[in-house]
RNA sequence: GGAGAGGUGGCAGAGUGGUCGAAUGUACCUGACUCGAAAUCAGGCGUGCGGUACUCCCGCACCGAGGGUUCGAAUCCCUCCCUCUCCGCCA
């Protein structure tokens, strides 16, 4: 979430930033909301005030024993006008808190302006394209060979983009996961978590996934039927008062439900949700390995083979909350670190800066590591890794405590550390033999109970 | 699933309709005493929002969450969430 302050203080500033990333800012629809949001609150708060004086006159002269149906009758009518203003300041500011969940962050400044991933910068490229004598195959082709990959399956299990792995290959997708955990908490300073997989509205909301990105999202259903929070747990209810009902048309209702997690970023960095860390705890590295579930909606025809793009895949998520001073030079770290796990396993692969017409709905900075796949004969993402600034932290509410002694907004950052599915495949493919044998990299064999070779 | 207890400021813990944003203790900060420290004494010490006003002023809101009753709710009523204890079931 943006700050408020700074829309009021420069509304053209963040339109034109917004621009950038191909945003439209309504800004005669905020400046109509703010104003009058600032009457009506202004009145708000002057009648309560007035409410609370007369009250407590009440009070103190009840005790004295004196007569207090003068005072009384002074505020006989201030109730119906009271709970009128407080029904108008609670719409208006349920519309501008919903109109300010759904505006992106505003891209730093550094990061190239551009529309679209062609527009993307590539920052370096590290090793060099392997080269082939022979035919090369996909890591469908080579995982079916090898008896363990198993799309049809997982079909029959489950439905499309889902896959099943077996034997040498399923071990092998494990032991890359435990490889980078291992990396990145005795290398890299970490601190390991087990977190939960499905997750409250609040967490969403808190990273940014809603209440603009529903669709992308699985949600969970309790005991069948329906889930618990559908008992309508209505947050609104205050401010729509006795005549609105819950699905009224221009009012967004927040029901509370649960989903599955679409990445670990999101319970990792709720955890500071609505907390003051202290200054010396900072930074906060955490590294968690997780299952994400991505419906893949608005994806319907691409990468649908192989196991690219699917609904359940595993990732090892490196989040961390940092100083705001800091959370630049974070990046950079952070990134790097992703970048080991690539180097240590010898994959050929470039870092791409997302110009600002292809960054993320929350991130102010991101970078892309792209990992060679030879079989696609190009580069594909296997990792993200953002700068998100204070913008979860102000939807999250997640603060530290400043030398001033007093909470300030932390800034959040994550990126993938690997996506283990792709890493997989990106393996698979660069280390097959002509005879359709696949070498294991060194770093892994430790993993793989000293197997050189996985052969069909 | 059954029965019961509870959710108040960093922590502990009072407060069952009225000058309560909230006693007291403790932790923490400042000052005094001290060569210094401890002890002691004095003072300070929640968060968010608004008023063209970040550290000065004023107001509003917040005692798990959301509703309700009332001139007035931490306190009474309703719904939900969470925690703890015992029993049952279960990996």
């Amino acid at each position: 979430m943006l700050d408020i302050q700074i829309l009021r203080n420069d509304l053209a500033g963040v339109a034109a930033r917004l621009a950038t990333r191909g945003f439209v800012l309504d800004t005669t629809k905020f400046e109509q909301l703010e104003g009058e949001r600032k009457v009506i609150q202004t009145r708000t708060q002057e009648l309560q005030a007035k409410r609370n004086s007369a009250s407590k006159q009440i009070g103190i002269a009840k005790s004295k024993g004196e007569d207090v149906s003068a005072i009384m009758a002074e505020v006989a009518n201030l109730g119906d006008e009271l709970k009128q203003a407080e029904v108008q300041l609670g719409e208006v500011q349920i519309a501008l808190q919903t109109m300010l969940e759904v505006l992106p962050n505003m891209p730093n400044e550094s990061v190239p302006v551009g529309k679209s991933e062609a527009d993307n910068v590539e920052v370096r490229k590290v090793g060099s394209v392997p080269k082939f004598d022979f035919a090369v195959k996909d890591h469908v082709s080579l995982g079916e060979g090898l008896g363990g990959l198993d799309f049809e399956t997982a079909a029959k299990i489950s439905g499309a983009r889902f896959s099943l792995l077996k034997g040498g290959l399923a071990r092998l997708h494990r032991a890359l996961a435990q490889f980078m955990l291992d990396t990145h908490i005795d290398q890299h300073g970490y601190t390991e978590t087990y977190v939960p997989y499905i997750v409250n509205s609040a967490s969403m909301r808190g990273t940014g996934q809603l209440p603009k990105f529903e669709q992308d999202l699985f949600q969970v259903s309790f005991g069948g039927t329906s889930n618990k929070a559908a008992m309508v747990n209505v947050y609104a209810d205050k401010f729509l008062g006795d005549g609105l009902v819950a699905n009224d048309a221009n009012i967004k209702v927040d029901v509370e439900n649960w989903y599955l997690i679409p990445t670990a970023e999101v319970p990792v960095t709720n955890m500071v949700r609505d907390e003051i860390v202290p200054l010396e705890k900072l930074p906060m590295k955490f590294v968690a390995h997780t299952p994400c579930f991505r419906s893949e909606a608005g994806s319907a025809g691409r990468d649908t083979r192989g196991m690219i793009r699917q609904h359940q895949f595993d990732k090892v998520e490196l989040v961390q909350m940092v100083h705001p001073d800091e959370s630049y030079v974070a990046l950079e770290q952070l990134l790097g670190h992703a970048e080991t796990i690539l180097q240590k396993l010898g994959l050929h692969y470039r870092v791409v800066k997302l110009c600002t017409g292809d960054i993320g709905f929350s991130a102010a900075m991101t970078y892309d590591i792209e990992v060679w796949l030879p079989a696609q004969n190009t580069y594909r993402e296997i990792s993200s890794c953002s700068n998100f600034e204070a913008f979860q932290a102000r939807r999250m509410q997640a603060r530290f405590r400043n030398a001033q002694g007093k909470p300030e907004l932390l800034h959040t950052l994550n990126g993938s550390g690997l996506a283990v599915g792709r890493t997989l495949v990106a393996v698979l493919e660069n280390y097959q033999q002509a005879d359709g044998s696949v070498v294991i990299p060194e770093v892994l064999r430790p993993y793989m109970g000293g197997l050189e070779k996985l052969a069909g």
